[in-house]
DNA sequence: TGGGATAACATGGGAATTTATGGTAGTCAA
DNA sequence: TTGACTACCATAAATTCCCATGTTATCCCA
């Protein structure tokens, strides 16, 4: 599971430290990192291999003409599968750099089974709303599932 | 699995390299490569052998007399089983360099269990198009079954 | 509980390898 | 003998690998 949030630099060659809980959290479960462009923010997206490869087995379920296969397929055309150095840092690879408008800083925010990749003055605004959305709507109403 | 985008030249011969990371996938599996039309767009599309001769069992599904079965028949027909050279190239085939409008760029894109070999300008246009539906209709709404 | 030793982490730089691509020589068939 | 095709060599650029270093966190013992 990924979890809290952390400032890492951004090097020239666009390496960037994946903070060692996440690094751990891979290595233990014996997966490889993939990263992709958000659907739904200007951020990149990091989870595991397995959990790509389900969106991918989703696509064979649909209905190959539709827009959610379409756009699915589309998906996995912004994802890379991303090996580490030794020293636990990873390449961002420019169109996910431009994407996000990366430059020397990046935010790491783990969010459960996967985590974002932010720039910082994007995670800001982002942050912001969600206070604002606290403050007048009062916190989530959640209702945990038993198993 | 095929993941990530990449623009390489087609020289005069015809020849292209196939990005690293797809090939490497192929000789992991073991598997040749096969190139045909697309089903859907005007590109070429890649895959395993394996996977071919899934879509080839797909045809004897159907109707073997239906217009779809003879449709399908007639695209698999100009399907082409692909070599390498040394350094990771292979030669597109007239038929597909025509059927795709290729010329001097090919556009590569991963979408999972296979990939699509793009003109620049056509490439362009699915992109868009995807852009346009995702602000239109919103990401996919996809239930994951849980492991 | 304090403080020094030790390990873990993030980051910088350069060397070695891989990749993409241009070119040439050899082979086979018409 | 020509033309098309294939196999292999060459090279520049990009990428990966690994060593070095400073900084932070953790541990352990007095």
């Amino acid at each position: 599971m990924f979890l809290s949030t952390s400032h890492n630099k951004i090097d020239l060659k666009c390496r960037v430290s994946i903070p060692a809980s996440f690094r751990v959290n891979l290595e233990k479960s014996n997966e490889t990192l993939i990263l992709f462009k958000s659907l739904q923010f200007k951020c990149i997206e990091g989870t595991t291999s397995t959990r790509m490869g389900a969106y991918i087995d989703a696509i064979d379920e649909l209905d190959a003409l539709s827009d959610d296969a379409f756009l699915l397929r589309m998906m996995m055309a912004d994802s890379f599968e991303i090996k580490f150095d030794i020293n636990g840092r990873v390449v961002i690879p420019d169109t996910l750099m431009n994407f996000a408008n990366l430059s020397d800083k990046a935010v790491f925010m783990g969010i459960g089974e996967s985590f974002y990749i932010w720039s910082p003055t994007e995670y800001e605004n982002q942050y912001m709303k969600s206070q604002q959305i606290l403050r007048e709507k009062g916190p989530p109403k959640l209702i945990l599932k038993k198993n």
